[in-house]
RNA sequence: GCCGGAGUGGCGGAACUGGCAGACGCGCACGACUCAAAAUCGUGUUCCUUCGGGAGUGUGGGUUCGAUUCCCACCUUCGGCACCA
């Protein structure tokens, strides 16, 4: 037989599939039916090593479940909607079609030699008319069950380009557009929204789902739900010093998102997990975007907050909600009322509060919360406690000089615990510790020993300020600053401190225990005081309702799904604004709404659509009259949330899939995609398919039944491969090279699949070689069968027991040990041909298992081989071979013998041996009597087959 | 910063449910074949060692007869953070 060379056949075969239709995918309701998916692929022009690192594992075990007698469906096709191809238009004067299609006409090209099952004729393109067009038919069906809603939504913006931004087209510490380096602003657009938000708490039970942990986990902590309540503040004027008016009643549960635009008059909604620290919100911050902040703030702030809120608006939300950046904010002039104690607490706007998470509105509780305490001791706010601190710790800093002597005997003699160290250049002070039960005996006991003219404070559980004529408890903002003023008037340093906590928290041993945001019972509350953890929270909001200033809450740190792109490289929304009638869909009759050909581009980058001299130009479905078209598209992850329907029948032209395709084939079977789709994709794509259920357009809870990610290819200079970096492999050129075999199986081997690995061009001569081997041995077919019965035994055991691996790891997509299985199995198969195994019935058997297994990775060379073996074409709809387990039985085991854990000896035994021959077997050993040195064994282990380990 | 992963020889990785650490491969060294080279085949390859043994799975602790595996803290690194897909 020739060499091997894989340029030969791998052409030859891929050619002959092709033609003979192997891997149609047609209904055939006698087999059970397994529908594999890869996600969709972007054509960015070339397929990258990073696609076949994902798609060639999925193909195999395709491949594997189709040999398993599924009827297999596996699909490709092209999300070529997007961004790099308007990118391409306005850099180099493309049209994004004709740069999309030119691109995806060599992918083609490049996904064919990999040699994959996919059935071509299911190929769906989404910027194809035929696929948008029912991208555009689901938007209408959302919009008619009133999940697409339009509201205002700030995004980046460069005033230069006239253009929105993407993320990855803002650039630097400064945030400048990426094509003329103009600093970014935010800009308010009315924009088109998913109400996501409708389906959280379904989104959230993943039952039934053969999904990774990790992935439920990013999921559950995207939907991020939590439990508390909303309450209402009503704002009053700054001269106001008259009871406010009372809170009218509570407007009932409204939909989520659309609360925001209905804080309107004088209040404000704030939704808080915390309701039972009500009594300690001392002030409220409002996000600088909130819609009241230009009515509340007073004239003389104005300048001040509109500063800030230009800062504010040039950060990304990521910089703004970091917990280690320093916490900033500026004053509006307003005033709140607090509902539950008529305190007025003022309003200010800080850039940590986001208004895309709850109601762009926060009370802040600085005794219980790091970031409203950082805020409060920077701006000088008062610091109230009201959750008592469950260790139930306080702390006293005794200052030199300000107790009679003696006063530390006292203590040792309390039994409290102190230490002695010095207090700046004022000489030694007393660091005193105190638990609950020792606050009284120590605050009497001071008493007793203050001297005139000083004070000592109990901060912590208790927060008890002791002067020489009486105690003062710190248990309210007016307390606050009557303790204040008291220790301002004893020790003029304190002057500058603007609150007690500022003052305290200027003492680093005071430091741990002056905030918790821990459950507590609650203190300085009113009538709640002495409330217990468990039930304050469910107390205060109860009482709340009764009051009508506020309600039980869920909220969310999902958000709604943003819809519009203000580009042109995308499917259209299809909806019409008529003057009179307001926006309307397009008759479902008049779809698709296609996108114009003839487009100018500004280089710019500016939405042509909005650009084109009539596209726009529309007649109003309802009244007939004149009107506009939207011309902002669709996020490409709309499209990317149907394409497995679309795959179903990509021809169908009366609904967007043929249901009886999907009634045979869906829900997916086995999806597999990168892990960076964990959260955005995987979600829109799990809530598609929840609101076409309610439509009745899909069944079933979920899309996916199981999920498999795998990790990225980073290039060998552990980067993430760019054309920039230069880091980028091509497949292609190592196609060429060695074979798409030979890359098949190394890209299977080189990594653990679920996590990926920085590419290693070295590896890949293993696996050449390995298949060079494989087709010597098996090329040679005749020889002396003269091979004793018991390496016959053992090669048959060693085929079958690496069967058995070999099934069991494409079941838990653990390719690279499958392919070092082959590997093995193959040393084993030269060592018997060594011993004269070629020609009996073992060797036959053994070649025979061999290829089956090697068809779903090296789907060539194991055509041609098992042509070459005269078997029948093709290999690929052969059968998986069964395990006999009575074969891959071993007769002898080994097992090592421990002595305290440490490996001394090890006894080889027939396999059915009983428990206790084993044992004495090892405390015959001379190794373990050794050890022993005659004394007897405390205890002897036997892990049954593995190991016997004794104690000393 | 927050959420989720991962850290094992010179390198990629293996180790099933807490039970022999380093399978398989790369690289390297030596040998065979060859005039020679490539290819191929064979042997060896965690580190230290006084050759008895000792140490060792990011670091430090803990649980256990026994820990790469479980628990706590920390370090490094990768993915995501809502207009890249």
């Amino acid at each position: 037989m020739n060499d091997y060379i894989p340029q030969e056949i791998e052409p030859k075969w891929q050619a002959k599939w092709e033609a003979d239709g192997l891997y149609h995918a047609d209904i055939d309701e006698s087999r059970p039916k397994h529908y594999a998916l890869t996600m969709l692929p972007y054509p960015s022009g070339d397929l990258h090593i990073g696609h076949w690192y994902a798609m060639t594992p999925s193909d195999a075990r395709a491949r594997y479940k189709r040999m398993n007698g599924f009827n297999v469906m596996f699909p490709i096709g092209f999300d070529s909607f997007g961004l790099p191809a308007e990118n391409a238009a306005i850099s180099r004067g493309i049209h994004p079609k004709k740069w999309t299609y030119a691109n995806i006409e060599n992918m083609r090209k490049q996904l064919r030699s990999m040699g994959a099952m996919w059935d071509w004729r299911r190929e769906a393109v989404s910027s194809n008319p035929q696929y948008y067009k029912w991208s555009e038919w689901f938007f209408i069906q959302l919009y008619k069950h009133g999940l697409a809603y339009r509201k205002m939504s700030p995004v980046d913006f460069c005033p230069h380009c006239n253009t929105t931004l993407a993320r990855e087209q803002v650039w630097g510490e400064d945030r400048h557009c990426e094509r003329c380096e103009t600093p970014v602003i935010k800009k308010d657009l009315e924009q088109w929204f998913f109400r996501t938000t409708r389906y959280a708490d379904e989104l959230l039970n993943y039952e039934g789902m053969d999904w990774p942990e990790r992935v439920k986990v990013l999921q559950t902590n995207w939907i991020g739900r939590s439990e508390g309540a909303e309450v209402r503040f009503s704002v009053i004027s700054d001269q106001s010093s008259a009871l406010p008016a009372p809170v009218p009643p509570w407007p009932g549960r409204q939909d989520r998102q659309a609360q925001v635009s209905e804080v309107e008059g004088s209040l404000i909604t704030v939704f808080t997990t915390r309701p039972d620290t009500l009594w300690g919100a001392t002030f409220m911050v409002l996000s600088p975007e909130h819609p009241l902040v230009e009515k509340i703030t007073t004239p003389d702030h104005k300048v001040e907050v509109e500063a800030y809120k230009t800062q504010a608006a040039r950060q990304t939300d990521i910089e703004r909600e970091a917990v280690d950046k320093e916490k900033t904010g500026v004053f509006t002039g307003g005033y709140a009322v607090n509902p539950v104690n008529g305190e007025k607490i003022p309003i200010w706007i800080a850039d940590y509060v986001l208004m895309t998470y709850g109601t762009g509105a926060i009370m802040a509780v600085p005794a219980h919360d790091e970031r409203d305490f950082a805020f409060a001791i920077r701006y000088g706010l008062p610091i109230i406690p009201v959750i008592d601190r469950p260790d139930g710790i306080s702390k006293s800093l005794v200052f030199p000089g300000s107790v009679a002597p003696g006063f530390a005997d006292l203590l040792q003699t309390a039994n409290i615990e102190f230490y002695a160290a010095p207090v700046g250049s004022l000489g030694d002070g007393l660091f005193v510790t105190l638990r609950r039960e020792q606050v009284d005996g120590y605050a009497a006991l001071m008493r007793q020993h203050l001297q005139p003219g000083n004070w000592n404070e109990i901060v912590g559980a208790h927060w008890l300020f002791i002067f020489d004529d009486g105690i003062m408890e710190l248990d309210g903002v007016s307390s606050d600053q009557a303790i204040l003023a008291r220790c301002k008037a004893i020790y003029p340093p304190v002057n500058h401190n603007r609150t007690v906590m500022e003052m305290v928290n200027s003492l680093p041993f005071y430091r741990d225990v002056l905030f918790h945001a821990d459950y507590g019972a609650m203190i300085n509350s009113g009538e709640f005081s002495g409330t217990p953890g468990e039930t304050a929270k469910r107390r205060v909001t109860q009482w709340l309702k009764a009051k009508g200033v506020g309600d039980f809450a869920v909220n969310y740190k999902l958000r709604d799904w943003l819809i519009s792109r203000q580009r042109y490289w995308g499917a259209p929304i299809p909806m019409i604004n008529c003057q009179k009638c307001g926006w309307n869909p397009v008759p479902e009759e008049q779809l698709p709404v296609l996108l114009p050909d003839d487009v100018a581009w500004k280089p710019t980058g500016e939405s042509p659509l909005k650009l084109h001299p009539t596209w726009k130009q529309a007649q109003c479905p309802v009244c007939g009259g004149a009107a506009e078209r939207e011309t902002d598209t669709m996020d490409t992850f709309m499209c990317s949330s149907w394409y497995h329907l679309r795959y179903l029948s990509p021809h169908y032209d009366k609904a967007p899939f043929d249901p009886a395709e999907y009634n045979y084939w869906m829900p997916v079977d086995t999806y597999t995609g990168g892990i960076e789709h964990a959260t955005m994709h995987l979600i829109y794509t799990r809530f598609f398919h929840k609101a076409l259920r309610d439509m009745g357009v899909t069944e079933g809870a979920e899309p996916m039944i199981q999920l498999h990610n795998q990790g990225m290819v980073l290039g060998e200079d552990h980067e993430k491969m760019s054309k920039s970096r230069g880091n980028v492999v091509a497949p292609d050129k190592l196609v060429a090279r060695y074979g798409a075999d030979a890359v098949r199986a190394y890209l299977m081997f080189f990594a653990r699949w679920d996590m990926g690995a920085p590419w290693n061009s070295t590896g890949i001569d293993g696996t050449v070689r390995w298949l060079r081997r494989v087709w010597t041995l098996v090329s040679e077919r005749s020889g002396p069968g003269t091979c004793s019965p018991e390496s016959r035994r053992n090669l048959r055991r060693k085929v079958h027991q690496s069967l058995r691996r070999v099934t069991r790891d494409f079941e838990t997509f653990e390719f690279n040990t499958i392919v070092s299985a082959l590997m093995e199995l193959l040393n084993t198969m030269y060592a018997a041909r060594e011993a004269g195994a070629v020609g009996t019935p073992e060797w036959d058997e053994a070649t025979d298992i061999y290829l089956r297994m090697l068809a779903p990775v090296c789907p060539h060379i194991a055509e041609e081989l098992w042509a070459h073996i005269g078997k029948p074409y093709s290999i690929h709809t052969q059968p998986w071979p069964q395990v006999d387990e009575a074969a891959a039985q071993e007769d002898e085991i080994t097992i090592p013998i421990q002595v305290n854990g440490k490996l001394r000896d090890r006894i080889v035994v027939p396999a059915d041996t009983e428990d206790e021959q084993v044992k004495s077997a090892a405390l015959a050993s001379q190794a373990v009597q050794k050890y022993l040195a005659g004394k007897p064994p405390r205890q002897v282990i036997y892990v049954k087959g593995r190991l016997v380990n004794v104690v000393a």
